[in-house]
DNA sequence: GATGCGATTCACT
DNA sequence: GTGAATCGCATCG
C-alpha cells in the first residue's frame, strides 16, 4: 500500500496510528498530512534536486520513517511511500492523542489544552518522543519502538480503520509555492471538521530583524 | 569558505 | 492576531 505515489498513500494514512512505545505508550490518530514528491515534482521536498545524506531515508525502503530537524528546534515525521526507484515521503501535520494523553502531557507542557498536544508537526513528534536518533527506523516492524497502524486497535469500539471517513469528509488542498503540473495536484489532506487539524497558515514566513 | 533560507512554535497584546 | 527566535543544510564561488 505504500509503495505507491506519496499523493496517493496520503488520503490513506489518515485515521490510521502511530504508536510510540520509547518511553510509556503512547497513541495518535492521524489527522492531518502533507505529500512530498521526489526529483523535479515537488520544489517544497527535501528530494526535489537531489539525494543527499541527510534525506537518503526518501530514497529508502517504504514504511521506514524519514525524521528532519528543523528550524533549529524542531523535529518533524515523515512516513516514507513511493514508488520504486521515485523518492518520496508524507509529513504527519497533527494528529490526536488516543491513548498516554498523561505522557503526552509530560512532554508538552506548554500545550494548553489536550487538543494542542500533536496539533502540528513539531507537536507531533515531540508528544510521541521521536527525534532524529528514530531516522530510517522501519515503522512497519512489530518491535520496533515506533509503530504504524494502518488497521487501527478500535478500542474505542468505533470504526477506525486507515482512510478518510466516508461521513466526516476528506480535505484537500495544493500547498502553496508549487507551480507547474505540480500545482493542480492536491498534496495536503486532512479529516474535515476535526479539532487537532491545525489552522490554514499564512503562506509568507515572517521576514526576520528590523529590515 | 561564506551566506541564505527553511515542511515552525512560542510569547505577548 | 502578530512578531521574534533558532540551527542545520544546501548552494554558490
Amino acid at each position: 500500500m505504500l509503495a505507491a505515489h506519496p499523493t496517493r498513500t496520503a488520503p490513506l494514512l489518515l485515521g490510521a496510528h502511530l504508536t510510540s512505545d520509547l518511553g510509556p505508550t503512547v497513541t495518535i490518530r492521524i489527522t492531518e498530512v502533507e505529500a512530498y514528491g521526489g526529483l523535479g515534482e515537488d520544489p517544497g521536498s527535501h528530494a526535489h534536486r537531489r539525494r543527499t545524506d541527510r534525506n537518503r531515508a526518501m530514497f529508502g525502503p517504504v514504511g521506514h520513517a524519514y525524521v528532519y530537524f528543523t528550524y533549529g528546534m524542531h523535529w518533524c515525521l515523515n512516513v516514507v511511500c513511493h514508488e520504486p526507484g521515485v523518492a518520496g515521503a508524507v509529513l504527519i501535520r497533527a494528529g490526536a492523542v488516543v491513548h498516554g494523553t498523561s505522557t503526552a502531557q509530560g512532554r508538552r507542557p506548554s500545550a494548553r489544552s489536550d487538543r494542542d498536544l500533536a496539533r502540528g508537526p513539531a507537536r507531533l513528534a515531540a508528544a510521541l518522543g521521536v527525534t532524529g536518533e528514530l531516522d530510517g527506523i522501519d515503522l512497519l516492524d512489530p518491535d520496533g519502538p515506533v509503530r504504524l497502524s494502518l488497521a487501527a486497535p478500535g478500542h474505542d469500539g468505533r470504526d477506525t480503520r486507515a482512510g478518510p471517513r466516508p461521513d466526516g469528509g476528506l480535505g484537500t488542498g495544493p500547498r502553496t509555492g508549487v507551480s507547474g503540473a505540480g500545482a493542480a495536484t492536491p498534496w495536503r489532506f486532512w479529516v474535515a471538521g476535526d479539532p487537532t487539524v491545525s489552522p490554514h497558515r499564512r503562506a509568507a514566513p515572517g521576514r526576520r530583524g528590523p529590515g
